[in-house]
DNA sequence: CGCACATTTGACGAGAATCAACTGCAGTGG
DNA sequence: CCACTGCAGTTGATTCTCGTCAAATGTGCG
């Protein structure tokens, strides 16, 4: 990161105020012109069907960017959702510089593809997710995502980390039932799989979790 | 389209020889370095788990661009197969031209980004369809979509398309069993909400699938 | 004709949804 | 201080969707 972006950077930062649960960060359709980093919280992209079903196609957590999308122009395909309590920076201006002028930000610039190609990836994982795998790999497999993605920021010792979501909303991220996300838990618990405890998850053995998630090792 | 970019595409173009199914155009992992037109056939992109399952994540039909990223240097992140005998050509030089100097090639480049923020779109669209959609409602909302994008190449008068999957590939878009696909086909044969014959569907009545897709008509 | 492959059928079981009720708990206000 | 409220989590009973296994039928093709 050279010195004209780390002068960016810390430019003075304009601090939104606390944004609650529920509420909508970019409605479905709407310009994607004002990418925010989450401080904290978490944001989901929200479809639903005309009966009231809800399928949460990606999550973003603390340290990612939300209502951003590297092409200009672009506009939310989803609507971008609060699943938490929420603090975000508006970080318009650090997007804009390194998208138009990629060359006098070399970093920045790689850092927004590298946050775009995984965002890519991760909507990849998410289909074969919910298309392919059982409740219990569905679960091991969104674990160990979340673990790998909080760790870069906040390396963790116990492989633990944050899980703030209710089981409802976990629901609708794995496309499955409140009852059933609940159940499966408790059985992942009895198994030593996973500890959860005021919120936040704990992964006991990650090569194991790594071997319900890919299937080999049977329920 | 302005002259510069007729000739571009005009230029004689490179026919690769027909590819035969199941062949792989770029593998997991590779570079995206060498976009292609479909001239007819199909293409997916797979991911396996381990144990064999196989979950295809978006589909591209002729017309269609594949092995494409508009992001330069991006890679693979399923591998690309053809479902179908392919006819392709290669079309990396307009492409490179239309990515590398938008403002010479405007129509080209905002072609390429709008297929880019439709496969983005699609994506969405096949994340809701095998997390929270039932059976007979993927398949017609999967017809509506395949209709959709035939329609804009090859329009049709009668609500015709091609369809040249097996139902047991279809099954691995759909994340269903072979077995269940078939059931679920003949179902909707008999309530008349598809016609399948010699390779192709066609939609007697395109309102009545929408309301099957959306879920607003119970099974 | 015979082969390979796609589609179809039946019987059965497993995984997940649904409905309804109950528990635990934090916050609120009397 | 404690009833009251609302919400998240839990449980049981039941139903439904879908998967699996196996076999049969249909179809294009050398």
């Amino acid at each position: 990161m050279n010195v004209r972006e780390t002068a960016l950077i810390s430019a003075d930062l304009p601090f939104s105020a606390g944004i609650a649960t529920g509420h909508e960060i970019a409605a479905l359709g709407s310009l994607l012109d004002r990418p925010k980093l989450i401080l904290s919280g978490w944001v989901g992209l929200v479809r639903l069907l005309e009966d009231g079903r809800r399928q949460i196609v990606d999550l973003q957590i603390a340290g990612e960017l939300t209502a951003f999308d590297i092409r200009p122009g672009a506009t939310a395909k989803a609507a971008y959702v609060a699943l938490t309590p929420l603090r975000l920076v508006e970080v318009g201006d650090v997007v804009d510089a390194a998208t138009g002028q990629p060359d006098r930000f070399p970093n920045l610039a790689a850092v927004l593809r590298m946050a775009d190609d995984d965002a890519y990836s991760r909507l990849l994982d998410q289909v074969v997710r919910v298309g392919r795998m059982l409740a219990h790999e569905r679960i091991a497999h969104l674990a160990l995502d979340l673990h790998r993605r909080h760790d870069r920021v906040v390396p963790s010792l116990s492989n633990a980390f944050p899980m703030p979501l209710t089981q409802e909303v976990l629901g609708d991220v794995l496309g499955l039932s409140t009852v059933h996300v609940n159940r499966t838990l408790q059985q992942m618990r009895r198994d030593g799989l996973l500890k959860t405890a005021g919120g936040s998850w704990q992964i006991p053995d990650l090569a194991l979790l790594n071997e319900v998630a890919s299937g080999s090792r049977p329920a």
